[in-house]
RNA sequence: GGGAGCUUUCCCGAGUGGCCAAUGGGGACAGACUGUAAAUCUGCUGCUUAAUGCUUCGGUGGUUCGAAUCCACCAGCUCCCA
């Protein structure tokens, strides 16, 4: 099976400019391709996971991947799929955000040498004087087009500020940049990312008269439309200290019935064949498919060693017996020992579990808090100093395990 | 440059002098049911409390016994005319 076929069997590929050319040019690993990583957090997420694993099924086949990173069109900001204008990052914050993205993404892909690159678009866009630009470039685009844009037209109604605009000439600048300089011939990215990407291929046949190509990943998202890998508004992070293994684990492993099998069809690297197998799987028999989903992303992304420890310590919670040893726990602070005793409540807050008192006092009265096993459910119930030196295990709701210790 | 309008709690969106911590919907969270799923039903959603109380409605000042609601100025945004 060629790569074209099995990204196109994995349902990875959303749309493309010129599909016999990019098979040609992937199946026999003469690609040079770019994805470009905007640094808008210190850290990738999940929905960046997809792009790097994508990135990683094509160098395997032999194509040489560019990893680019947005330090200076994160100056600009993407407006796509945006309806209000993004919060403007500070020089520094860009800079560190792009280190941290960097160190993240040296655990996926190989960037030994001639193997793949990885670039700042920051070394030439800082740079950039307007009047040339807009004399090189500028004159390349056409507003009526770029207006008929998706990414704009979406908001011509709430406003969309000129600074906003040019963002897709500064992705069309890098590809052109990067085709001159670094023989990259094709850029992936998020469907969202179509009309900013056909800005740069039109750009490189109008200044150069050369073709170069554009392929979009099709955009994760569940069952019901919604992007995946976000919780609560809050992105799934690939950082450990952001968003922790057992909680990446955990998300995975309560994706939907419907999602599942796209979801390790999409993300993972196991065998189509026996993915094919797993789509016969039904009912209660896909938490099985779900487990095989969590840990293989889990491990991908943290470590056998991690994987294994959520793993068991998710395995052992929802069986019944607690597992100590891979429970998130928090230190509480010795001033809140009062005679002897830590108000649950305050203990709660501590640990993160809730936002205040009043909302802990809330889910106790609700009978949402075990504690040690026991519901609890006077406000007024406070932990002995003497159990909280063993560790004491509070379950909030029915997956939210923490323990908490002196 | 001129004119009109908008800015409400996580989001959308009511409220236009006291009965407003502020209708409703969404989302989130919790309970029941389950398979750590979905759907459904219930509760809950500013902070604090035993009760009370406290701080919010773009910002700053003002009018008033009393303002999210009225006035002034400032800021941001939208629309119309240049």
């Amino acid at each position: 099976m060629t790569i074209y076929d099995e990204l196109k069997a994995r349902g990875l590929i959303a749309q493309v400019t010129d599909e016999e050319e990019i098979k040609e040019l992937i199946n026999n690993g003469k690609a040079t391709f770019y994805i470009g990583f905007d640094c808008t957090a210190d850290s990738l997420t999940a929905g960046h996971f997809m792009a790097l694993t994508l990135m990683k099924r094509l160098q395997m086949a032999g194509n040489k991947p560019i990893a680019l990173i947005g330090g200076g069109t994160t100056m600009i900001g993407d407006p796509s799929g945006r309806t209000d204008m993004r919060k403007m990052l500070t020089k520094e914050d860009i800079a560190h955000n792009a280190e941290c993205f960097k160190r993240q993404m040296e655990r996926f892909i190989d960037f030994g040498e001639g193997k793949a690159l990885m670039l700042n678009n920051a070394d030439w866009l800082l740079d950039l004087n307007y009047v040339e630009l807009l004399r090189e470039v500028g004159a390349c685009f056409s507003v009526n087009n770029m207006l008929r844009a998706e990414c704009y037209k979406q908001r011509m109604e709430k406003g969309l500020s000129f600074l906003e605009f040019n963002y897709m000439i500064m992705q069309s600048y890098d590809f052109y940049h990067m085709f001159q300089h670094y023989g990259c011939n094709m850029q992936f990215g998020g469907d969202d990312q179509w009309s900013n990407m056909l800005g740069g291929t039109e750009l490189i046949r109008r200044k150069l008269g050369k073709d170069a190509y554009a392929m979009t990943i099709t955009l994760l998202t569940d069952s019901q439309g919604k992007k995946m890998g976000k919780t609560a508004g809050n992105a799934v992070w690939l950082d450990a200290n952001k968003t922790t293994p057992f909680e990446f684990y955990q998300y995975w492993r309560n994706v939907g019935d419907a999602d599942v099998l796209k979801c390790i069809r999409m993300l993972t690297f196991l065998p189509l064949e026996q993915i094919d197998e797993m789509d016969h799987w039904q009912g209660e028999q896909l938490n099985k498919a779900k487990e095989i989903l969590a840990y293989e992303l889990t491990q991908m992304v943290h470590g056998t060693e991690e994987a294994d420890k959520a793993q068991a310590a998710a395995r052992q919670l929802f069986s019944g017996g607690a597992d100590h040893e891979n429970m998130p726990t928090t230190q509480l602070p010795a001033d809140l020992v009062k005679d002897g005793q830590v108000g649950l409540l305050a203990a709660m807050v501590a640990a993160g579990l809730c936002a205040s008192n009043r909302e802990a006092r809330q889910l106790v009265q609700q009978g949402g808090v075990l504690v040690d096993g026991e519901k609890v459910s006077d406000p007024k119930a406070s932990l002995s100093a003497e159990a909280l030196a063993g560790g004491v295990v509070i379950k909030k709701g029915k997956k939210v395990y923490h323990k908490v210790t002196l």
